[in-house]
DNA sequence: ATGCAATTTAGGCATTTAGCTAAATACCTA
DNA sequence: TAGGTATTTAGCTAAATGCCTAAATTGCAT
């Protein structure tokens, strides 16, 4: 949960989620979307992969990266549910962990 | 926006915001429950406050911590809705939703 | 095998982070 | 005014971040 947040607390790394929502990008087309060097953008990349937010696949000569979509609910599902926001009342029961990763 | 992501990437960060969904509490109490130094905690409560989550207080020689909800919700709720994952006020619906529980 | 385009790795630099101990600064109370 | 408790600041180290340019790698097509 840490990386996931870690991951999202970067702004280009955020809109990077954003433009995946509309299907899988090239590592090259996503990096035409900001003003910082391409190497820059891998890091980036690396990051958001280390939290399992998004998936990179060798297609052709490049890379297509896609969100992986059901890391990001789990992680933000799991903290609201935490903090009693959200979703119905049921939901957060103090104890229930859903198990997983170091908090 | 990325200050509050940023203050939610560290754990002992996001406990404390779990510790003061059940009211203010002064820095010491707060500090007790983790391992590490006051001073370290010093620090993290002044990320959190940095960020908007926490807002502290001067009261008889000790300084009363409270969360600022608000701040929170509306930082995710911004981003969950840029994400597709907002949904409005109807949300709580239980039936309606496509598997996305913790059981 | 060569070359080209796309992407990542390497190395460097400045800044920030997380932790520590020790010291300074409140703030109450006697 | 002095003492004690609570909290923050100072000053340090080690490691991580975010950015860059230059070089290495990978994959496809000549």
């Amino acid at each position: 949960m840490s990386k996931v947040f870690d991951a999202l607390s970067h702004p280009i790394r955020r809109e990077v989620l954003e433009l995946l929502k509309g299907g899988g990008m090239t590592a090259g087309d996503i990096a035409d979307h900001f003003p910082v060097s391409k190497p820059t953008m891998s890091g980036h990349f690396a990051k958001l992969k280390e939290a399992g937010l998004i998936h990179g696949e060798n297609r052709r000569g490049s890379v297509v990266y896609t969100l992986n979509m059901s890391t990001l609910e789990e992680a933000l599902h799991t903290f609201m549910g935490r903090m009693g926001l959200g979703r119905a009342e049921g939901e957060a029961r103090p104890g229930t962990k859903p198990q997983g990763e170091t908090q």
